[in-house]
DNA sequence: ATAAATCCTATAAAAAAGATAGACTAATTT
DNA sequence: AAATTAGTCTATCTTTTTTATAGGATTTAT
């Protein structure tokens, strides 16, 4: 399961996607709408903007808002960001292998195989669908 | 992530999958050639046996053996029974199904529509694949 | 009886997740 | 220039989950 992090990271950037409109968005307005507590929220956006994946500004008028179009923020670039690994073994990741302590060879073994088919589906899904997919319908 | 946990039950079905024909076998054995502890992976094992997955002896010859043919159990229960939710969001799990508290309507979320279908593809694939399907080759 | 093995429950230690606090910096308004 | 607004940064705290260990109870074979 995602972390409540990355959760409220989606929810918050739906937000900001469905206003990107209307200039900066308060952190406050985010966490009144999307029920989120404001100072872990504040963590949140803090850390996706020192990812490149907001902007900010500070002062009256200030807020966040996305540095891309929506149709840009990959939804695996998210989850990577918050949650680290998306596959479901250290031994299939891309971005955070470890190697399998506990069978002899990965090159032959099943489980191996198995979950690297896992990744390959989620990550089908999830590289190509973007915080535009998202937005609420 | 799998938790070790179920990353440990994995390894200790493999061995056993891959030993049916000699009888119990001993937990001290799978602790051993699958390099976990012994004491963690006792509790495993009970949780296991007590799911219906694995049978035991007691006493001298005594051990653990699964209780049906490999091909018959699915990695998705396995998963399901030591991990929980296989799903991404509390709000797309079959088995462990929780309402969203940050969206206003799951029926027009589309967070909530693009993690369905994360769900299905990996379902997919661990409800179909088997113990058998994940032994060394 | 004895030894071998699982059963069971409790607890502890470590790590991760979730949440909060408060002082600081920058921008804007008056 | 002062006051206000809003994000920045870092630290800490609490709770939960994960991982691991301990030790006595029970069952079975010899």
């Amino acid at each position: 399961m995602l972390s409540k992090k990355t959760q409220y990271a989606f929810h918050a950037l739906i937000h900001l996607a469905e206003n990107v409109d209307k200039g900066p968005i308060l952190i406050s307005e985010i966490a009144q709408e999307k029920n989120i507590s404001i100072k872990f929220l504040e963590n949140i956006l803090l850390e996706l903007k020192n990812a490149g994946i907001l902007g900010s500004k500070k002062g009256k008028g200030g807020g966040y808002y996305l540095m891309r179009p929506p149709k840009e923020i990959a939804l695996a670039k998210i989850i990577r960001l918050l949650d680290g690994p998306i596959a479901l073994l250290p031994c299939v990741s891309l971005n955070y292998y470890e190697r399998c302590e506990n069978c002899r060879d990965e090159a032959t073994c099943g489980l191996n195989e198995v979950m690297g088919k896992v990744r390959d589906s989620t990550l089908k899904i999830l590289e190509n669908k973007s915080l535009k997919d998202i937005l609420t319908r």
